[in-house]
DNA sequence: AAACAGTCCAACCGCCTCTAG
DNA sequence: GCTAGAGGCGGTTGGACTGTT
């Protein structure tokens, strides 16, 4: 026996909206918000499910909700988060302002995917299909920096260290080892996204991720705690083997961009 | 003009997570 | 700690629309 459903949905209506439906289901949340969703169909007088009424209001009805086709700029980003959260439409949506997740969702389904597909990327994970790569971090010595952030200064430097080195660090060298920079972005996650151009060839975000959590800790030597609003941007130049990571977390409600320096052996 | 194929997208479904009791 | 109810989420579907033969 399935779950019980989530209303009686015996004499309600199913599929399109009418724009009288519309009409009152928005009047009534602007009027009287929505507390209790399976209450509003009863109290607006609609033949409705509350699960429907949620998603007609938030995919359609919100006030802030953009109609209206992607822009490029939109559809770029839309990929370069694919590519670090996967199908997690819902963060993806909330970098987006305007856009839902359904509406994310079925873009990506219908035209990002096959755009991807068409620049020789993975549709699934978005990584290059030619050259292979492999993992094989190669980390780092942390504790010095050429330079001080700003938030170094206020005394968050050493927020990544490395515990260990997951292969033979033998190809390291001093200049190419260093944790180099560390600095808040008060103004979102967005901004330093686009202020990536490079081509993102390579990056399996959870394996970054449950790398990270693994092997670094922060500034009190705990470990990290790797969260929904945490990832990595990885971005490779193959003709250097050099890939530099870029770590994003939220600290004191400010996101903090963190870089270091990774290689990857390449497999012909 | 009609039939068919492909595309798009709003909406539904069912599972998961969270939270109050 | 357990349970039930509610919201949240991602996968899927079906109908409308558009393009092609």
């Amino acid at each position: 026996m399935g779950r019980a459903p989530c209303c009686d949905k015996i004499g309600l209506n199913k599929g399109p909206w009418s724009p009288q439906e519309n009409r009152i289901l928005a009047d009534f949340i602007r009027m009287n918000g929505h507390g209790n969703w399976r209450a509003v169909p009863k109290q607006a007088g609609l033949l409705r499910c509350g699960k429907s009424c949620r998603l007609r209001w938030l995919n359609y009805l919100r006030p802030e909700i953009k109609h209206g086709n992607f822009t490029s700029e939109e559809e770029d980003t839309i990929i370069k988060l694919h590519q670090l959260l996967g199908n997690r439409w819902s963060a993806i949506a909330s970098r987006l302002p305007g856009r839902t997740d359904n509406e994310i969702k079925n873009v990506w389904n219908t035209r990002l995917k096959k755009r991807v597909s068409r620049m020789e990327l993975d549709p699934v994970t978005n990584h290059s299909k030619s050259p292979k790569a492999e993992h094989n971090l190669i980390l780092l010595d942390y504790s010095h920096s050429s330079e001080k952030s700003p938030s170094m200064e206020e005394g968050n430097s050493g927020l990544i260290q490395a515990k260990y080195l997951v292969d033979s660090p033998t190809r390291i060298s001093n200049s190419s080892n260093t944790l180099y920079d560390s600095y808040n972005l008060s103004s979102g996650i967005l901004s330093s996204i686009n202020s990536i151009d490079s081509e993102f060839v390579n990056g399996d975000s959870s394996l970054s991720l449950d790398w990270l959590e693994s092997s670094c800790t922060n500034s009190l030597d705990e470990p990290l705690d790797i969260e929904d609003d945490t990832f990595i941007v990885e971005n490779q130049d193959y003709a250097t083997e050099k890939s530099t990571h870029e770590v994003m977390w939220k600290y004191s409600s400010n996101w903090e961009a963190h870089y270091f320096t990774t290689f990857q052996k390449m497999i012909s």
